[in-house]
DNA sequence: GTGAAAGCGCTAACAT
DNA sequence: ATGTTAGCGCTTTCAC
């Protein structure tokens, strides 16, 4: 066993009591037997125990991270974000591989709840009812990052439609005119209908009619980028450009139109969204919708933490177009 | 506050050991008691309380995890893997990211050892004495991965020579015999120098001579593929193959050459390292020396946990060649 | 089969 | 300025 403040106090010749001040830098003892105690714990390399501590104070500075896939490199930069907002601020971080599973979801929650976590942050996934009332019934605050819910819990995340709207604006103006979506997850409240929603505003603007056939459905991965994409151009040889609701499915989308000999930007250009390093790393680099995401993640800490006293808002953040060379412009007066 | 045992005992009646007892399946009650003690407990909703466990069983199940960058592909991959494995081993783990950096790792060291967690897992970095000593002085359990140490501390990786070897193998098979090299960080005694003594044991085998010029250095990273293959091909216009030390520099080499009009693999051949998601995502997909991350970090938390009883031994893991489309044979009798 | 009570390592009154 | 002591929520002897 390690040394207890009981053993630094009976060698410093002092109660618990005043090592317990020294070490909590609370008023009550001498300069002197500061001194005195604080070299007897370095002779001795004791270490406080945060254990026995969590258990007065009721808190652990830790705070639970609740993310889809660790691996996924989306939710991993927003991880780092989180880890260093955290570190700086003396927390550290237990993270959560949900693997979308519901059950596992609820297997975490109840085991941050048992460690006591003073805090937990939820990215990108649905947030369901279930998850609410576990919440709810253990008190502890949560911030929704990339994601949002039906009740009254601070989220923070860029607008996804007018991201989207932005996106495909940006295609317009270079004269594009037949453009695809590949869009998320059909059905998705979150990712996948605002941003068909800003899809079809932007066409709308520019007075061009909305076609169901020239938006397709993947799951945000690569592999369902491919496949998108082939989809979406066996239906549509028309398409210029496709905007995607994800870099992975534009690096999917990009792999296809190579096997298939379709060079981009030249015969079709495309547009992805998050802004990971995927879009950097992609042939052609990738011009995507960037969201702040590590910001995202250093902010739901911070906002996190000062919602313990009295409740902190919601907040949307900043997206912005990362120029890079997935995008031509056409000139229309020639249809080329 | 939530409900404490007490409130438990109260309500069913009983005392608080024996609602203990029957929280942790120990004899000692009668069916009846149990039944309705469990009853109680999920009217209440009561949750044990961990931290106050964790105080007396000097355990808390929870593990800490140290690397790099959590948002780098290869980190997030052994982390998923460890993840995993801790969640069914009921186990927690907190991530620490370090980002190679010293001082914010001896930090991270001393308040994994604070929080009391029951082992510590460390990714990919060079282990310094600094750490050993604190590692040794709080006496955690510990386990490397991917990385390996001058002390007695169980690691598991691959064989980096011999994985190289094989790599380079494979190219001088399909007739390369001016092959370059990215390898990774200039010195690093882990990942650099056994590898380039595989590159070089490889042509030996051959009978090709080693020439310092077709080695170059950068840092795994992306950018660094970029700068490194301009250098190489720079200095050696003859190579009609690189190996390269991660998946991301294979990348970065990638765009370079793309970049300059030089077809892969039809004017030069790609090898990558790691078999990251970056290999499968390329264009065209990288042909790489897969190393088995998701299972090595698995391993790692078997590892660890069975260490307590015991030493565990270090395991070299196998290292297996994933064949993609970056490698085209040569035919050299007519030198083409 | 069940309960009382002594801690685990620490903090926070309350004394002195 | 410093010490004594009562817990925090739980597990674990030791009685009965």
């Amino acid at each position: 066993m390690s040394y207890t403040i009981k053993d630094v106090a009976k060698k410093a010749n002092v109660s618990v009591a005043t090592v317990s001040r020294i070490l909590n830098n609370l008023p009550g003892y001498s300069e002197k037997t500061k001194e005195k105690v604080l070299q007897v714990i370095t002779e001795m390399g004791y270490q406080p125990n945060a254990i026995a501590r969590g258990l007065i104070n009721k808190k652990t500075k830790t705070l639970g991270v609740l993310l889809p896939a660790v691996s996924d490199t989306f939710a991993s930069v927003v991880l780092s974000g989180i880890e260093d907002m955290a570190h700086d601020l003396d927390y550290s971080v237990m993270v959560c591989n949900t693997a979308k599973d519901g059950i596992r979801t609820m297997k975490y929650l109840q085991a941050l709840r048992e460690k006591q976590v003073d805090g937990i942050i939820f990215i990108s996934e649905f947030f369901k009812e279930e998850y609410y009332n576990a919440i709810t019934a253990m008190k502890l605050p949560i911030v929704l990052v990339s994601t949002k819910s039906a009740y009254d819990i601070p989220f923070i995340k860029v607008d996804d439609e007018k991201a989207v709207l932005d996106g495909v604006m940006y295609l317009l103006e270079r004269g594009h005119r037949s453009i695809g979506m590949i869009a998320g997850t059909k059905g998705d409240t979150i990712a996948t209908i605002p941003r068909i929603e800003g899809y079809k505003k932007a066409l709308n603007k520019q007075g061009i009619a909305f076609e169901t056939k020239k938006v397709v459905y993947g799951d945000f991965g690569f592999e369902s980028g491919i496949e998108a994409a082939e989809e979406l151009l066996y239906h549509n040889k028309d398409v210029t450009a496709i905007f995607c609701s994800s870099d992975e499915m534009a690096a999917g989308a990009l792999s296809y139109l190579y096997r298939m000999s379709i060079r981009v930007p030249d015969e079709i250009s495309l547009v992805g969204y998050d802004n990971t390093k995927v879009a950097e790393m992609a042939i052609p680099p990738l011009t995507t919708v960037g969201q702040p995401l590590y910001e995202m993640g250093k902010n739901s800490v911070r906002m996190l933490l000062e919602r313990e006293d009295g409740q902190s808002k919601s907040m949307f953040m900043p997206h912005k177009i990362a120029e890079r060379e997935s995008v031509k412009s056409i000139d229309q007066s020639t249809g080329e």
